[in-house]
DNA sequence: CGGCAAATTGACACATCTCAAAGCCTGTGG
DNA sequence: CCACAGGCTTTGAGATGTGTCAATTTGCCG
């Protein structure tokens, strides 16, 4: 199939193609692959052949732990963003990719990669935008996690999804799926499982969230992104030329 | 003056570069400039056109904080690292670089780069890949901070230290200038300044490291990589084709 | 209805923060 | 050479944040 349209709207967010680089964009050949909740999408230390982007649904990137179950969480994917377009430049993934709730996602080859960035520059430094993006948002985690205290740093988090699912209009009014257990909140933001239940209660209790299920409703923006010193700037939303 | 070969042998630790490309390379022209200890670099926000490499001494990406004089360090830079080359394919940067100890940088146009990048795919990817390195430290300190207490947490980052400083022969022997404060380090790792003091103390005490001045000796190496549960392959150190 | 996983709660242990004070090192001026 | 000042390091004590363990409740699914 040809490649969606979400992960160039991502990119005409952030600057303007040529009509030839968006045919160039479409013309590439993806293969679309459904996964259930927790199956593996990218294994870790693989040899890598190909990337994948986000279609529907949500995944994370996991590091497991020498000892036990543990496992930590150091990103989450929501649609268009281009998951593992880092491992095309790297020697191999140091995580695994697996998906959170159902989830559809489309596999590009190295090779059309590698025949695109070989004559498209300009469409080159926007792929290579992509993931420095990933790595901004890397950040603005260690900053919170050094910063904020539980309630707050779950309140970071929750601020972050909802402004990137809403910006590519998979979220709206203040309302979206969140195919996460308290447990995989816990393995993002390094908490136990039960302290981030305290940390849910919280926001619950002063007025800020409503969740059941997989549904969460953000209550009272202003006051849980006051609470989180939620700046979404880090999300290089702006439209240049790069 | 001309590009350094610091980088160039960052890059052919990990991939090989044709005669032209090195030549190519050593080509870029670039400003050297000295800075003092805590002079900013690279201002926040401002409309970047150039990018710095380290040259000598070490340098941090800080985060100022609304409030008051907390600052959360995101990353460090050692002679070799292309320390701010995501802001030539970003909107700006949402953090400074300032020196840690005197430290010395060379700065390399953005038009160098574009002109660069414009016709010299595989370099352009080899530039790409040196900033998903930089992410997979991020990751890799995502990982630490939920997954160490403040000890090991502490001993991972000086074991990185001292692997990324010895790879590019800024370090050997186990011993390394260390120009920072243990306000630097409790920036770095979410702590406070004291309960890094107690930290510091913790690893001395088990026999593990030397530390006076600015100068620290790591004396058990196979300990402090086991408690900090170091390992190495997220700075992807395998010479492969890219 | 029964069974299981997840969410929730309570009690207590441990980790880390804050505040305050003392010790150490270094540069400066007398 | 000494006295002093200032910043950093070190230590102690009590407050707060978070982890662990155990038990209960909830919700979903067969």
């Amino acid at each position: 199939m040809a490649l969606s349209d979400y992960f160039i709207r991502f990119l005409e967010q952030r600057d303007s193609l040529s009509d030839a680089e968006r045919a160039r964009l479409s013309g590439i050949q993806t293969r679309r692959v459904t996964f259930a909740s927790g199956e593996v999408i990218v294994a870790r230390q693989v040899v890598v052949d190909q990337s994948c982007l986000m279609l529907s649904g949500m995944s994370a990137r996991i590091h497991n732990l020498a000892q036990g179950n543990d496992r930590v969480i150091t990103a989450l994917h929501v649609p268009g963003d281009f998951v593992d377009l880092h491992g095309f430049v790297l020697a191999g993934l140091e995580h695994t990719v697996i998906a959170m709730g159902q989830t559809e996602v489309e596999f590009v080859s190295h090779d059309q990669l590698r025949q695109l960035t070989d004559e498209w520059p300009h469409l080159t430094r926007l792929l290579w935008m992509s993931t420095t993006i990933d790595a901004a948002i890397h950040r603005q985690w260690l900053v919170a996690a050094a910063s904020l205290r539980s309630s707050a740093h779950l309140a970071h988090l929750l601020c972050e999804i909802y402004t990137r699912l809403s910006s590519v209009g998979a979220a709206a009014d203040y309302r979206f799926t969140l195919p996460l257990l308290q447990r995989d909140l816990a393995n993002i933001l390094g908490y136990s499982p039960i302290h981030i239940n305290r940390a849910v209660r919280d926001l619950r209790e002063r007025g800020l969230i409503r969740w059941a299920g997989t549904e969460l409703e953000i209550l009272d923006w202003p006051g849980l992104t006051k609470l989180a010193r939620f700046r979404p700037d880090y999300l290089d939303m702006e439209k240049l030329s790069r």
